[in-house]
DNA sequence: CGTCGGGTTGAGTCCATTCAACTTCGGTGG
DNA sequence: CCACCGAAGTTGAATGGACTCAACCCGACG
C-alpha cells in the first residue's frame, strides 16, 4: 500500500477509523518518480496537485541569488513535500530528491472533495502542515541558539525519531543518503565545520555514518547533547 | 472594530463577502488584555482557544535549559498567536507580549462551528498557519546563509511590508518596540554584535531607529542589502 | 540625586570560514 | 586488468566574523 507511512504518520497524533482510512487513500490518483538530484516541484511553479512521499528522501531548498543554498526541510516516506502549495498556490522554494524517490498525487481538487466529506480529515491534513511549522520552529532555535556541536546531534535526534514512526529504522540504524555537502546546507555550516563536527561526534562515540548508514551509538548522550526534547513533534495520539 | 486588521490580513490574500466577514467575527468572544512582558500563552499549556493580536506586538519565544532564548516569530496586530494550538493542542513554547497587548479570543470550538460552516473560511484559517510557516523558512535561510547585516535588513524588510498590510507604517516609519537584546534573541545574535550591526546599517544610511521608531532612509537599498523578495508572504489577493 | 535598564565601545578570544591540498573509493574506458 | 577520473571526504593553515567580558554613557524615574 503507497500510503502506510502517511497512515503511520497521522495515526500516531491521532485514531482514524478504516472509513478514514479509505477517504484518504481515495484522495491520492497517479505515482510520480524522480532520480536522485531532480527536481520534484519546482520553485516559483503553481501545482495543482501536493505531493504525498511514499518512497525516498526528499529535501525544501531555497538558493540565494549568490548561490549560497539553504534546506529547510527533510522529507521521509509519509510526509506531504508540498501541502502548503494547496493554500499557497505559488510555491516558494524547490522540493529536490535526495534519492530515487516515489511519490502519489493528490490533486488540489481532491483535498477540496475531502474537506467536504469529512472535518476531522481536514484538521489532520491541516496538522501535519501545523506540524511541518513546528519543526521549522524547532530548526530555528537550533541554528539561532545552539553550538553546532548540539545542532547536529538535534538533526540526528529528530531524524531517529521521525523514522521510527514510520518504521524505517532498525534497531538504533537508519539510512542517511546525504552527502556531507548538502549535510552542510541543512545545518547552515561550510562543509568544512560540518567534517570537523562530525567527527567530534563520532569521537565522543555518540553516532557511526558510514556508507549513508547512521548508527547511534548512545542514544542517551545524544539526545543529552542535543538537548533533544521530542513534544514539538506532537506525538501524542489524541481527538484533533 | 477589534478585528478589522485580521480582515486586512486575510482580505489582502483573497476576497471574503460581508456574510464571510461576519462569520469571522462570530468566531470571536472575549477581550484579553497583558501588560508588556507578560507571558500570554505558556509553553507546555493546553489551551482551548487561540488569541488573535488586536493591539500590540508580541513574539514566540523558546528558551534552552542553559538560558539562550530564541525568538521564532514576531507578531504584529491581525495575527493570531497561537492558532496552531488548535491542533498542536500542547504548546511548545511560550508567547510574550512586548508591549501592552489586546487580544480577541477563539473558543476551539467556535473554530469548528466555522470550520462545519465555511469551506473557504477554513481555508482562509488553514492559509494562515502556512504562511506562518512560510515566514519561519524564510527566516531559517536569514539565519543559515546571510550575513548578519543582511538578515536584519530583511527583518526591517518583512516587518515593515507586514506592518504596511494592516496600516500600521506612516510613510517609511513604524514602530518597533522592542531592545536591542530582543532583537538579538530575533536575530540570534549577541546583544554586542546587534548593536554594531546595527551602526553599519546606520552608517551606510539605510535605516534609522530611535526611540522605538524605525525609519527606512532607503527602501532601494534595504531591500537590495536584505536580497528581499515579499512573495514568501502570499500578498496575492486570489480564490484559495 | 542615585539607580537601573538599555545602549555603546574596546580588547581579547574562539568558533567557523575560506582556500588549498590530499586521500579514498567506486566507476569507466583504454 | 589496471590506470585514470571525479565525487566525496579529510586535513592544515590563515583569516575573519561573532562572542565574551568589562567598562562606560545616557536618559527615565523614583
Amino acid at each position: 500500500m503507497p500510503t502506510t507511512s502517511f497512515l503511520l504518520n497521522i495515526g500516531s497524533r491521532d485514531t482514524i477509523t478504516s472509513d478514514e482510512q479509505n477517504a484518504l487513500l481515495a484522495m491520492f490518483s497517479h505515482q510520480k518518480s524522480f532520480e536522485a538530484g531532480e527536481v520534484i516541484v519546482f520553485d516559483g511553479s503553481r501545482p495543482h496537485f501536493s505531493l504525498l512521499l511514499v518512497e525516498g528522501m526528499s529535501v525544501r531548498s531555497k538558493v540565494l541569488a549568490g548561490g549560497e543554498r539553504q534546506i529547510t526541510a527533510v522529507h521521509i516516506p509519509g510526509d506531504f513535500v508540498d501541502l502548503h502549495s494547496f493554500l499557497l498556490k505559488r510555491m516558494d522554494h524547490d522540493v529536490v530528491a535526495l534519492t530515487a524517490c516515489r511519490l502519489v498525487m493528490a490533486e488540489h481538487a481532491a483535498i477540496r472533495a475531502l474537506m467536504r466529506v469529512s472535518e476531522h480529515l481536514t484538521r489532520l491534513l491541516w496538522l501535519t502542515t501545523v506540524i511541518d511549522g513546528a519543526v521549522h520552529r524547532e530548526w530555528l532555535v537550533a541554528m539561532g541558539r545552539r553550538s553546532s556541536y548540539s545542532h547536529m546531534a538535534h538533526v540526528f535526534c529528530e531524524l531517529f525519531v521521525r523514522l521510527t514512526i514510520v518504521k524505517m529504522t532498525e534497531g538504533l540504524t537508519f539510512n542517511f543518503p546525504i552527502s556531507q555537502a548538502q549535510f552542510a546546507d541543512v545545518l547552515g555550516l561550510s562543509t568544512v565545520h560540518v567534517n570537523r563536527t562530525l567527527q567530534e561526534l563520532r569521537g565522543d562515540d555518540l553516532i557511526s555514518w558510514e556508507r549513508q548508514v547512521v548508527r547511534i551509538k548512545n542514544w542517551d548522550r545524544l539526545v543529552k547533547a542535543a538537548q533533544f526534547d521530542a513534544t514539538y513533534l506532537s506525538l501524542q495520539k489524541e481527538p484533533r
